[in-house]
DNA sequence: CCTTAGTGGTTGAAAGTTAAATCAATTGAT
DNA sequence: ATCAATTGATTTAACTTTCAACCACTAAGG
């Protein structure tokens, strides 16, 4: 992910001549709220990438994998539960197959169709990376923020997410099957 | 940017192996945020490009140097105030170049250092490009959330910020001294 | 069957980003 | 002065993402 964002500096006399610009509280929120959040995002990015080397977009996939049945998906399927076009997820597959992470399998009943198989490499990877992305989660987002407060983020950010339509991106999913199990 | 996420299923039985993982309403309000967070950040971004041609890289550089006395700024500053590498300003600031909105000059006082300006293209841009910000940050957010959420929002962003370090990340900043005023 | 349109996936080139190497100018110590 | 270390910026190459073109296969209609 890269995004690189930007904020917002306010006067008074701007209020005046475009009665739609923020005023202090908005924008001291606005601010806050989006500069906090990219320093996050990317705190869990170079997190994953320094412990396991991979991106969030590969971390996606590996979960996606990770929790499907036989831990396999058909290519299609994994691009748009990772919201990622066709073309980038082919090409990152490739590269996790060259890693040895995935494996693709043709698809009998359909001939046009390829599935991707996590390998037992890929596996051991999404139990570790998993832990990484869940400590950063709690250590920098859910454990400093009162639960009262946290429960008002999650009210305002679903009606955020109403109203920009579905598009169900997503971002360091956990696995549902918490890889971690068989560890133990 | 491109920012590519993930979020978190969550299952009583992951509970109780690993006391860390997310309960319900956590996982809840972290999804929604998550989520609600890279649909909005896609969607300013989508905006930006569709109506100008430009990324949030190029808005934010466009922010700063209008923002800037003679519109003008060390590519050092610049890059330190826009959160990217000096490489990386540096290509961007050749494409921008290329493209009539910034140009370079040397700078006399130090003989390392080159300034970026403002074109005069590049300051009718930013008068342009800055109202279809503020309506995105409006349409999508400020306007989507109750008046004391948003304050609590700011207020637990902060904290996750501090919790950061003053990594100032920044995104879609608003231009301090608005554009559209030379326009009417 | 045969044609046509649509779906699933890959490919290659262009554009953008990152990381390391390079280079020139400045600073600071001797 | 001189030399080493540092700073400011660019360059190169590797890598990732995007975009458009493409190919193989399926589905639907005559």
């Amino acid at each position: 992910m890269r995004v690189s964002l930007n904020v917002n500096y306010m006067y008074p006399r701007d209020m005046t001549e475009n009665p739609r610009w923020l005023n202090d509280t908005e924008e001291h929120s606005w601010r806050a709220y989006i500069e906090g959040t990219l320093s996050f995002l990317e705190k869990l990015d170079r997190e994953l990438r320094a412990e396991h080397g991979i991106s969030n977009n590969e971390y996606e996939v590996l979960v996606r994998l990770s929790e499907a049945p036989e831990r396999t998906l058909r290519m299609a399927e994994l691009a748009a539960s990772t919201s990622q076009s066709r073309s980038r997820l082919s090409h990152t597959i490739s590269r996790m197959e060259k890693n040895g992470i995935v494996i693709r399998k043709s698809c009998g009943e359909d001939g046009r169709g390829v599935f991707a198989t996590l390998t037992e490499a890929g596996w051991a990877l999404i139990v570790r990376a998993s832990k990484t992305h869940l400590r950063g989660v709690r250590q920098y987002f859910v454990d400093v923020i009162q639960p009262e407060d946290l429960k008002t983020i999650g009210e305002a950010f679903s009606k955020i997410r109403q109203g920009l339509g579905g598009d169900a991106h997503s971002f360091n999913r956990c696995p549902a099957t918490i890889p971690g199990r068989e560890e133990n």
